[in-house]
DNA sequence: TAGCGACATGTCAACAGTGGAATGTAGGAT
DNA sequence: ATCCTACATTCCACTGTTGACATGTCGCTA
């Protein structure tokens, strides 16, 4: 039930199109919440529906570009504030963990070994992206910044963890 | 499609019936890969279908016994060493984080003091869990000492972080 | 002016995950 | 002997996610 939030999410800062949407998926939200072209046209659609968006303008090409309404926005900021986050992130990452002991040791820390290189190539990518981004005064600016300080902690964490778990195995 | 390899998995290990299968989703498992009822049925019956797990034996009331084959040990020998692990993790938590510029300073640290609270939680959860298991030397323990230290380093990064952040705002 | 790439939307089939209903049995405790 | 709990499975409806297919237009450039 995320995405309908993130489509008002990214209403609540400016009007767009459900082609504007999917770039900024394919961009910034595509490493937070993934959607297809598919999923945003048919949540669109059932947010029009809802009344919790609108359409703003039409324009070439059959371009209907939203605006999100009074109740769209009653909506994100319930969610916000009232529902609580997901406990479980579900990760195969850590599934395969579990059953590393069908391996050979070798085998085992090979996996752990290319955890720790995609943990260290996600960190760069993202040190990256936080020096080619000017980082002004605004909210967008802020709360971005600070996700993607999640991210290097998370990659940071994880090369650590993984460096650390391949000790322990023999 | 990791359901099925979370079932040849624990199958590789022993041989179990559905019901104690979702018993071991409900404790170990459910911090990795939630599973219900429904669902579990469901893939062991595909998985039989398919010939990568087997019925070993018949008990009371219906249970069936299953046990994996040399296929099914093949398939998961093949998900751990060449499958490429899943690189995006849907997070609703981080979601939330784009989208604070929507409500007011306060509240947007409330929601972070919340996340600070949840993961201070975990971890006390996951080091009850540490200290109330014994650690013997097999394998499951090994390895699964090794996944429960990756839940305590990532609630202990995300109450960093979220800490961290919250003295971003104003 | 012809063509191409980016813009733009809609639909469909298939699979994965959630939650609940229905059904029945075995075995231990009172 | 009865009852309750845990054991045990199956099915179904609904929602969410993926990937592919279908269709068409605008505007720039050679």
């Amino acid at each position: 039930m995320s995405l309908r939030h993130a489509l008002l999410g990214l209403l609540s800062d400016r009007r767009a199109s459900g082609y504007d949407l999917l770039k900024t998926f394919e961009t910034s939200l595509a490493n937070v919440w993934p959607a297809n072209q598919s999923q945003i046209y048919t949540e669109l659609t059932k947010l029009a529906g809802a009344g919790l968006i609108a359409v703003a303008a039409e324009g070439p090409r059959g371009r209907k570009e939203y605006e999100i309404t009074d109740e769209g926005m009653a909506e994100l900021r319930h969610w916000l504030t009232e529902v609580p986050p997901q406990r479980v992130i579900r990760s195969d990452v850590l599934l395969r963990v579990f059953f590393l002991g069908v391996l050979s040791p070798e085998q085992a820390r090979a996996y752990l070994a290319d955890l720790t290189d995609l943990s260290r190539a996600g960190h760069e990518q993202l040190q990256r992206l936080a020096d080619s981004v000017d980082w002004d005064e605004g909210n967008l600016s802020v709360y971005g910044r600070i996700a993607l300080e999640y991210g290097l902690r998370f990659n940071a964490m994880r090369r650590e963890w993984a460096e650390w778990a391949a000790e322990q195995i023999r």
